[in-house]
RNA sequence: GGGGGCGUAGUUCAGUUGGUUAGAACGCCGGCCUGUCACGCCGGAGGUCGCGGGUUCGAGUCCCGUCGCUCCCGCCA
């Protein structure tokens, strides 16, 4: 392979074959790195030696695949190339095959920030770039690390299907329309759940597939619309034994491919105090910057939106700001709903600048306390909306005041999540989790009593902010189930018609389950230090979900659309 | 559905206050070159300045619209 030769196979024979990098023609003598997924190797084809190759030389382009027979030489001293690995040596060219042409490229592969869209139109390109190729390997090494460990645990890989049932719960569903049974859809899985549920009453107690879920939803940098999930359940689950397997399959996978060393157990916080101090159902541990709770100090003040509001809660900031700073912290504040950003700033010399310090009373400031060089930074609102500011800000401030170390890998376990939560649109409950997850113990009976209130037995797994699971223990009493889909105002019918084969399933012998669901997109992204899903994904789609290289997705032809029994109402015009 | 950013040669970019023939590097084509490794040297081709409209004596530059890409909000059980 091109990146082996050293300088212990000088005078061995060999034939090597892959991508031209770069041809340098000296005229007589010619130098071509030749490169295969391994890395390069010089061949040097000279006249004197192979005039045969030497005259084929001239023909050859960047990218062109060649296949070079020759000597492994050592370079002399002042020709080694100690930036190359493979530098002490070179391939002195005998024979030379053209095996393959290339025309120009439509972007080269050295060049940075290229126009994405072309590098997907072109990805067979893009995949010959180090960068690719590196993600790629990182992706299967894990995913192969995540299979051992799943085998060697007694998990049993079963596949489910890719066309299913369409449930309108949760996320929009891709469908496929049934050529045999017109007028009626597949759709393609958002989830294995429902699926991976009856494994487990089907007497599989230990299930796990790399399963690829279809959300039909917009895109962003972390987000795609076909996602890979290792998907996990057990049956008679026992939590701490699931977190231990995920523990220690973290810690294989980050020492293997990183060499980096994850102690565990990992820390865990209910979803409150995660809320309470980080402003965030998924906190970036990395750095601190908690927020404080000043609702009890402020209750009376004289300033009317911190006397009236539900909560008023701030950060300490430990440095100062100009107006102009300030504006722009505001600005932020209102992209994620605030109606204002309120400050106190105390400069270095102890004064204070605030256009709210004249309603604050002695008791007020002394309780909040700004130091010299601090500012104070606070929102007044709903409690959800106070944390959804600032605990937006935080993850800002923590970059720009260079709080995170890039190095670091904190893993959190988040416990305790509601269950529900109201939707204004729609004026009904949902489940923030799904409709299969099961209260916790204490809220069994009476969750929907107080659905606002009721905790699920359901965890996440968070690392330096991200999301990169979740799973929860499941309803496996059908009255239970019955009760919440009652409360998501699922009606009978409706609840016989989308999930009767559950229902029915948990009337017959369910032992009780519970699992986890991992992405493994976002964890190849995480792992490889991508800020970007895309480049963990060997041929994805762009932001508006259409791949620039195939032209996916596509009109059908008349024929297709009368076989399927469908009629195209509004067509989009062709871009 | 909404907001921000970007759009100039094959690629990555520059383009001043609105002013002559829109530039550079790499790539491409031709020529020279026997120790280069981002080879070097000489020459050349290559542009609907995303698209449409407007303002102006004059628009890559200003204005309006539109399209594409991207980041974010909504949405994503």
């Amino acid at each position: 392979m091109c990146g082996e030769p050293r300088l212990e196979h000088a005078g061995r024979t060999l034939t090597l074959a892959g991508w031209t990098a770069r041809r340098r023609d000296h005229g007589g003598l010619v130098f071509v790195d030749l490169r295969d997924r391994t890395g390069i190797t010089q061949l040097v084809i000279n006249p004197e030696r192979a005039p045969e190759a030497a005259a084929l030389a001239g023909d050859i382009r960047n990218e062109f695949v060649l296949q070079a027979s020759g000597q492994i030489v050592a370079r002399s001293a002042e020709t080694v190339n100690p930036k190359m690995p493979t530098g002490e040596v070179e391939l002195a060219v005998d024979k030379l095959t053209i095996v393959s042409r290339s025309t120009p490229l439509p972007f080269q592969l050295d060049e940075e920030n290229v126009d994405e869209t072309l590098r997907l139109r072109y990805r067979w390109l893009d995949l010959r770039r180090e960068k690719l190729q590196r993600n790629l390997r990182l992706r299967a090494k894990m995913v192969g690390i995540i299979r051992r460990h799943m085998e060697d645990a007694g998990f049993l890989d079963i596949q489910t299907p890719i066309l299913y049932k369409s449930t309108p719960e949760g996320a929009r569903d891709f469908v496929v329309p049934s050529r045999l049974h017109k007028g009626r859809f597949f759709a393609l899985p958002q989830s294995p759940q429902t699926l991976k549920q009856l494994t487990m009453i089907g007497g599989f107690d230990r299930y796990y597939q790399i399963a690829i879920c279809f959300r039909d939803e917009d895109l962003r940098a972390d987000r795609v619309q076909e996602l890979t999930q290792l998907d996990v359940e057990m049956s008679f689950p026992d939590r701490e034994v699931l977190f231990r397997l995920m523990e220690e399959m973290f810690a294989a996978i980050w020492l293997e491919c990183l060499g980096v060393e994850i102690s565990a157990p990992w820390p865990r916080m209910t979803f409150a105090e995660a809320d309470r101090r980080y402003g965030s159902d998924k906190p970036d541990t990395r750095f601190g910057l908690e927020l404080e709770d000043a609702t009890e100090v402020t209750r009376g003040s004289e300033f009317g939106v911190f006397a009236g509001a539900e909560a008023v809660r701030f950060l300490r900031v430990p440095r100062t700001y100009s107006r102009a700073e300030l504006g722009t912290l505001e600005e932020l504040a209102k992209e994620r709903g605030a109606k204002g950003l309120a400050y106190v700033v105390r400069d270095e010399s102890g004064e204070l600048r605030s256009p709210i310090a004249k309603f604050l009373s002695e008791r007020e400031l002394e309780a909040l306390a700004p130091k010299a060089g601090e500012t104070l930074l606070f929102a007044a609102d709903t409690w959800e909306a106070t944390s959804r500011v600032l605990g937006h800000l935080r993850l800002h401030l923590g970059r720009e005041l260079g709080l995170i170390d890039d190095a670091a890998f904190t893993f959190l376990w988040v416990t305790d999540f509601p269950m529900f939560e109201w939707d204004e649109d729609e004026q009904r409950w949902t489940a923030v989790h799904h409709p299969f997850t099961r209260p916790t113990d204490e809220w069994r009976e009476r969750f929907d009593e107080s659905p606002r209130d009721a905790l699920a037995y359901a965890y996440d797994i968070i690392v330096n902010g991200n999301e990169l699971g979740g799973g929860s223990f499941r309803i496996h009493e059908p009255d239970i189930q019955s009760r919440v889909f009652d409360l998501l105002a699922l009606s009978e019918v409706e609840q016989r018609a989308q999930f009767g084969f559950l229902l029915d399933a948990l009337a017959m012998g369910a032992p009780p389950h519970g699992g986890i669901a991992l992405g493994i997109d976002r964890m190849t992204m995480v792992l490889a230090g991508e800020p970007n899903l895309r480049d963990v994904i060997a041929f994805p789609k762009n932001q508006a979900g259409l791949d620039p290289m195939s032209g996916a997705p596509s009109e059908i032809t008349q024929t297709q659309l009368d076989e399927l029994g469908l009629t195209v109402v509004a067509p989009e015009e062709p871009g």
